[in-house]
DNA sequence: AGTAATTACGAGGTACGTAACAATC
DNA sequence: GATTGTTACGTACCTCGTAATTACT
């Protein structure tokens, strides 16, 4: 007996005709014909009652679809578990405190498996350290390197923070800057910044901030306003900033390493990442 | 996915290793290291984890033995109704109020289905006439024609009854005799005649009767006692009883038809039996 | 005529066993 | 050296599709 044939066996029975099921099937009819005629041979005894040329299941047949449909049902849930399965390994789940180490995270990972999901979350640190601890991320990326015995961590990039100035901006000749020097002005910043924002509204107490969510249209923007905006070395914020000039921030603050995190019990598939990782960053 | 591959699968991890289980399962090693690649291959991911000359199953082997292990246990459930179907469907239940009829069925049921299993009872016949009607029989066979609407019925034997006369017994040059010159005498009989007994009772109110219940003792008893005995024209009635002289009885009472009964509502498998003895008797 | 199921036949694919190989105990 | 699992190769079997056949509507 092969599930092959319980399936054959629910669609014949569904179609009631073996040529419409044959179609369904993307069979040949006299092919399941003889399937079929395989399956009753197995069993011992005909599943339909059959006229020269019409088919009419039996209480055999009726028998054998009961416990083909519970077969076929209990197949059913395997192949689900293991496609639930599949997709927990190809995912990996990255709380950040920044958007930029994310992104460093795919290039290296996607380079390796092309085929993995990377759900980042730019979120406040406290929150990033709870969720890496409770289990709810596989990875969390910090600006510090944390000390914990039950974690492994890698420095994973240091971003630096440049003023990104307009043309004929007061401070467009300078060739560095300190956040004193930056203080009060108005700036245009992008949303999705999580752990920057917390420098900018620390180190700059006096600073206008106008802030677009949307990192397509804030890209827009950046080339037609005057307003001064930040941008990094990280090499995803070198487009649409080509009527601008990157000037240095000298204060230690713009110089941040973010550390990449992992429980000691992580599971297989996110260890192998990590070292990857480790690789990939020598 | 093929069963064949979930008992495998199931073979392995109870054995441990592929040899072993190739063992049990009459299969080449490298066959059954195949066929657990291609399940492997299906389901996404190996099943097993493998050094060089060892496998150990894994989370994912585990999920996929607990679902397997599911399915081969319905596929059983599934044979095992089938088991049971088929024998149900070779079996016959004959209620009977004499044993020669459940002979002369047996003669002819199992010239042309030699595997079919035939049950006979021999009963009173009250019992008989209720089995039929609940149920618990498939052939009831009565010493009169039944005129239920319910029931089918056939003439299936006329027997006739010979007091079975030893040499030297007065009696013996006898040519025919009546149930009240047997009247006094006394009897060796067989117990499982059924009706017949009830016949000898009534008629013969005087008589002894010294009752053997196994019949093999009895056509031994027979060869060597001087009592009376009884046989009938039924031809499984012939052997055993050489140096003795049947001598017919003219009495009504022993001359009886049986009729084979049957309900309308018969499984389809009696109702061919019954068709089959319907040919045989003309 | 048209449809439905079975049977005949040739072809392609697939799973098998044997055997060679690699690695571990 | 014995055992275990994997890979290579040739073969045999098995199931498929096409097509012919038979019967029912």
């Amino acid at each position: 007996m092969e599930l092959e044939q319980l399936k054959q066996l629910a669609v014949i029975a569904q179609t009631g005709t073996l040529q419409a099921a044959a179609d369904q099937l993307h069979l040949s009819q006299s092919a399941l014909s003889r399937s079929l005629r395989r399956l009753e041979d197995d069993l011992g005894r005909p599943l339909f009652d059959r006229t020269r040329n019409s088919m009419q299941i039996n209480d055999a047949g009726r028998l054998a679809l009961e416990h083909a449909q519970l077969i076929l049902a209990e197949e059913q849930r395997l192949r689900d578990d293991f496609d639930a399965l599949s997709k927990r390994t190809r995912t990996v789940r990255v709380a950040s405190v920044a958007p930029a180490p994310t992104w460093r995270l795919s290039t290296i990972i996607l380079e390796q498996h092309p085929t993995t999901i990377i759900e980042p979350d730019v979120i406040d640190e406290r929150t990033v350290e709870s969720r890496l601890l409770n289990g709810t991320c596989d990875f969390a990326v910090l600006p510090r390197q944390p000390r914990l015995p039950t974690l492994r961590s890698l420095p994973l990039l240091t971003e630096e923070l440049y003023a990104n100035v307009p043309i004929g901006h007061v401070l467009y000749d300078r060739d560095e800057l300190t956040f004193a020097e930056l203080d009060g002005h108005s700036f245009l910043v992008y949303g999705g910044i999580g752990f920057w924002r917390e420098v900018h509204e620390r180190m700059l107490p006096f600073a206008q901030f106008v802030t677009q969510p949307d990192r397509t249209i804030f890209l827009q923007q950046v080339r037609t306003s005057d307003l001064l905006t930040f941008t990094t070395n990280a090499p995803e914020n070198t487009s649409g900033h080509e009527s601008r000039k990157a000037i240095p921030i000298t204060n230690p603050e713009a110089h941040v390493t973010f550390w990449l995190c992992m429980r000691n019990d992580a599971p297989e598939h996110v260890q192998a990442l990590f070292t990857l990782i480790q690789q990939a960053s020598v």
